[in-house]
DNA sequence: GATAAAGTTGATAGAATCGGTAGAGATATG
DNA sequence: CATATCTCTACCGATTCTATCAACTTTATC
């Protein structure tokens, strides 16, 4: 599961909205973290349209998180951009379907190999919020003060 | 990380060459596990140029392991052919390299999540060789004899 | 209600990757 | 030498990824 541009952008801008409880325009966040306005848009909209985030139109408008940062699970997000977390669609767990050249799934001894990555990688990303991520960043912070 | 139609063309090739200890056909492979023939080539041939196989030529030739079944670990065989287990390039243990867009790779929240991942990943397919996939295979096919 | 700020949408495009094919070349065996 | 077999290089079509553009719609404010 090799992570997308997408994806990363996405985190990146969920980290933003996480903290900031106001909407936020996509001018802004383009800018301070440095990604590609159009694309951001694109990405945005998406959040928009899967209930993560709500936008306000107008003047004084912008995007803000319709959840609550500790209901939004890194999964989640992943998935949205990047499909599945199973390595093969015959591991997969929400989205299971059969190789197209496998003849017998449940006799398919490197399925199971792949049901066990799959339910590592879930159980990593599925038990860690944006309010959790943040959290890590600011910790990072604390040890390293002055950044870079 | 998705695996490509390609390691698992080359991990069905090399249950079979685990139980073969005489050289294999490329032929007799393609057929007998239903793969393109041409394309069965190229990964062979990559198998082959990794010290993972070795090739005799003309008559009485074909693939056989070069390694014993339980040295070949499936770790091995994913990276040849689809690259770093880790999400993430800044992730990766044997290939790290930080992200373009990434200011300070040791401050970011993301990363430290991604090398979770890459580690459970790692430790499934590190620790899982040729002969235990095989074994696997057997255990299972003894539970539903008959098979389909 | 005019106007401008802001989000929404669809089309497009270049680059990379993936799955697969073609064919000539090299080499071992009988 | 003839034949069987692997080796190598090039190529192709489809899809995905990243990104950009232009046009449109909605809303806040004056």
């Amino acid at each position: 599961m090799k992570l997308s541009q997408k994806t990363k952008y996405a985190l990146r801008a969920l980290q933003v909205l996480a903290r900031e409880r106001e909407p936020v325009r996509i001018a802004t966040l383009a800018e301070r973290e440095d990604i590609p306005r159009k694309f951001l848009e694109h990405i945005l909209l998406e959040l928009n349209n899967h209930g993560i985030l709500s936008s306000r139109r107008g003047r004084g408008g912008g995007y803000q998180l319709r959840k609550q940062p500790e209901d939004v699970c890194l999964g989640d997000v992943v998935r949205l951009f990047d499909g599945p977390l199973a390595p093969t669609s015959c591991s997969s767990e929400r989205a299971f379907r059969a190789c197209d050249d496998c003849k017998d799934p449940d006799g398919c001894a490197l399925r199971g190999v792949m049901r066990e990555v799959r339910d590592a990688t879930a159980r990593i990303l599925d038990n860690l919020s944006l309010a959790d991520l943040n959290q890590r960043a600011d910790a990072v912070a604390r040890l390293t003060p002055g950044g870079r």
